[in-house]
DNA sequence: TTGAAAGCGCTAACAC
DNA sequence: GTGTTAGCGCTTTCAA
C-alpha cells in the first residue's frame, strides 16, 4: 500500500473552468437552476457529470449552517428480551432521510451506563448542538421523567420525538406515536372473536404511561364485548422470568384461555409457562404479544404480535423534520398511528 | 412557539476576545496546548469553559479535510430470522467510535433492494466519499461477490473490514473478522463433553465461504475426538422452515442426538421439528446456533449458541481506521477474535 | 442572465 | 509564545 491518498474530488472551480462560466453560475446551476439560460445549464450539467462533482458538504454546511445530518443517539441493544424493534426502525428511518436528503448520525451516551447524571443524559446533544454538527434531532426515549426532551426545548434545539409527550401535555414539539391502545384494543379483539371469554392482561408494573395506554385498550375491548375484567390484570417487571411467573400465577387462580400482553418479552414468558406445562400455544391457550420482535416471528407456532408501523413512523419524523427546519407552518403537532397484528399460531 | 433560532454557538473569536488572546493562540489551546505559556493556557480555558465553546465541526472539516465521521451502511434488518446481531454491532461501533472521537453515519442502499445493479451496490459509498462527507467507511457485508471492498480499494477509499476478504487474497485493506469454525468448534466440542455420539451439522447450501468455515470447526472437532460425519452435515437455506425440514429428515435418517447449526436461525427450525415431535430440546436432542440472538436468549428452555464478541470486533475496527488515518505502520493486517459460547438449556 | 467580492469558522505556515 | 496572513469550498449579496 503505497499511497493511501486519493486524489482531491473536483471543486466547484474546476467545473466552472471545464463549462467556461464562473464558479457562482456553477452554484446556480445546482441551487437555482432556473437563474441559468437552458444551454449554459446544460453545459454546466455536463461538466459535473463529466467531473463527477458533488458539492463538498463540509463548505456547504459552514456558509449555510445546515448540515443535512440528523443525531440520533443509539442507545445499548437490550440482551434477554425481545424487544428488537431498535433495529427496524434505525433502518426505516435512515431510508426514510435519505430520500429528505438527511443522513443519519449515530452518538451514544445516556442510559444504560453505570452513574448516569442528568448532565450525563443531555451530554452527546450538548456537544452535536455546539459544534453545530446536526440541525436537529431525533428522540426516542420519552419515557416519563426523561430530561431530554424539556431540555431540548428550553435550549430551542430542533427536534421531533417518536413518543408522545406523555407527562408534559405543555410540550410543544412536534411528535409521532404509535396508538398502543388500539393495538392492543386490536389483539384483544382478535381473541374475543376467536371465542375466548376469560382474557388475561401481563402489563408492565411502575408508573408507566405507554403501559398504562397499552393496558386500556385492553379493558376498552374487554368492556365493549362485555367480558369483567376482573382479576385478570397483572402488572410486573418487563423479563421473561415475571411474564413467566405472572402467567403460571394467573393460570392456578383465575383460569385465563387467553393472554394479552405488554411486549413480547412478556409473552414469551407465558410460552415459557406454557412450555412448563406441556401446553401448546394457540391451541390450548392464547397468546398475543406486542412489537412483533424476530422472536414473536421465528419462535415454534409463531407469536401473534401488535406490529407497529415503523417505516410511516420514519416517514412521518422526517416530514415533521423537515417542516421544523424550514421553518414550515406545521399541520399537526402529533401524528399517531395505527399498528396491525401479526396473526400467527399462539392464537 | 415565536421562534426558533437558537442563539449562534461562540466561536473561536469569542472565546479569543473574552480571554485576551489572539484566535490563533485559542486554536492552539486546543490543539497543540503545550504551546502555550502555562497562565496562558489556563485563562483561555476558562474562558473556553464560560463560554460553553466547541470548535464548529463544519469550519473544522473543510480546513483540515477530517470530518471524524465514519460511514456504515445500514442494510435492510431480516424478518423471519434470528439474525439480530447488527443491533449490537452497531451500538458498539457507536461506542468504540466515541472513544475514538469519531461519528457514525448511517447510509442506505445496496442489496435487499430490486434491481439492484453493481452501480447501485457503490452508489452510497461513492456519493460519501466524492461530497468528502466521511473520513472513512466500516463494511460489514463482505460476502461472496461483493464488489464494494474492491472497488474501494481501487478508488484508495480508506476502510476496514468486518469480515475477512474470503474471496480475494490479494486484498491488502484491514480488516477484522471472528473465527467462526473455531466458534463451531467449541460447540461441537461441548456436545461432545456432553457425551453425545452423533452429532449433526446444519449449514448453509450455497458457496459461503462463512459458511464453509463454520463446518470446518464441525468436522475438526468431530474428527479430533475420533466420530464419524458420514450422512451427518446437510446443507440448506438459511431459514426457519428449511431447518426444520433439515432436521426432520436427519432425525429420521441418521438419528442425530445433537445439532450444530451454522445459524440461530436453522437452529430454531430445528427447536420447531422437536416441538412438532413433542421432544425437549437438552433433554432429548441438544441443539447449538450461531450468533446468541435475543431469539436464542429467550426462546423456552435457551438456545445454546455462539456469540461473536462484537465489542471486541467494534473496538479492533476502530483502532485499524486510526492507524488507516493517521497513516501509522500497520501492525497487523488482520485481526481474527475467538467467540464464546453461550450455553443454556438446549444442550 | 452572469460575474466579482466577501465571508462562514477554523488551522497551517510563517513572522514577530 | 503569540499574532498575522491566507485559504479550505461554498453561497449570498450586489454589480455589470
Amino acid at each position: 500500500m503505497s499511497d493511501h491518498t486519493p486524489q482531491l474530488p473536483p471543486t466547484l472551480a474546476d467545473v466552472a473552468e471545464r463549462a467556461g462560466v464562473s464558479r457562482q453560475t456553477v452554484s446556480n446551476a445546482i441551487n437555482n437552476p432556473d437563474l441559468l439560460r437552458p444551454e449554459t445549464l446544460v453545459r454546466v450539467q455536463e461538466a459535473i457529470r463529466d467531473l463527477g462533482y458533488l458539492p463538498n458538504r463540509a463548505a456547504r454546511h459552514l456558509r449555510t449552517r445546515a448540515s443535512y445530518l440528523v443525531g440520533l443517539r443509539m442507545s445499548a441493544a437490550q440482551e434477554f428480551t425481545a424487544n428488537a424493534a431498535m433495529d427496524r426502525f434505525v433502518h426505516a428511518l435512515v431510508e426514510a432521510s435519505r430520500e429528505a436528503g438527511y443522513h443519519v448520525l449515530l452518538f451514544s451516551g445516556g442510559p444504560g451506563k453505570p452513574e448516569t447524571t442528568p448532565a450525563d443524559l443531555v451530554r452527546g446533544y450538548d456537544d452535536l448542538l455546539r459544534s453545530t454538527t446536526v440541525d436537529a434531532f431525533i428522540v426516542t426515549d420519552t419515557y416519563l421523567g426523561n430530561p431530554q426532551t424539556r431540555w431540548l426545548s428550553e435550549r430551542r434545539a430542533p427536534f421531533v420525538a417518536f413518543g408522545r409527550p406523555w407527562a408534559d401535555p405543555d410540550a410543544t414539539h412536534p411528535w409521532v406515536d404509535v396508538d398502543g391502545a388500539a393495538g392492543v384494543a386490536l389483539a384483544t379483539e382478535h381473541l374475543i372473536e376467536r371465542g375466548h371469554e376469560r382474557i388475561a392482561w401481563l402489563g408492565w408494573s411502575g408508573t408507566s404511561f405507554i403501559g398504562a395506554d397499552r393496558r386500556c385498550g385492553w379493558e376498552r375491548a374487554m368492556a365493549a364485548a362485555g367480558r369483567s375484567t376482573d382479576g385478570l390484570a397483572v402488572s410486573v417487571a418487563d423479563s421473561v422470568e415475571a411474564g413467566r411467573d405472572a402467567s403460571a400465577g394467573l393460570l392456578d387462580t383465575v383460569h385465563p384461555t387467553g393472554f394479552v400482553c405488554a411486549s413480547d418479552t412478556l409473552a414469551v414468558g407465558v410460552l415459557h409457562t406454557l412450555a412448563d406445562r406441556g401446553l401448546r400455544p394457540g391451541r390450548d391457550i392464547a397468546v398475543v404479544g406486542f412489537d412483533d420482535s424476530q422472536v414473536a416471528q421465528v419462535v415454534p407456532y409463531g407469536l401473534t404480535s401488535v406490529r407497529q408501523p415503523l417505516e410511516q413512523v420514519a416517514v412521518a419524523l422526517v416530514r415533521a423534520l423537515e417542516a421544523l427546519l424550514a421553518r414550515e407552518p406545521y399541520d399537526a403537532q402529533g401524528v399517531l398511528l395505527a399498528p396491525t397484528l401479526a396473526v400467527r399460531g399462539s392464537s
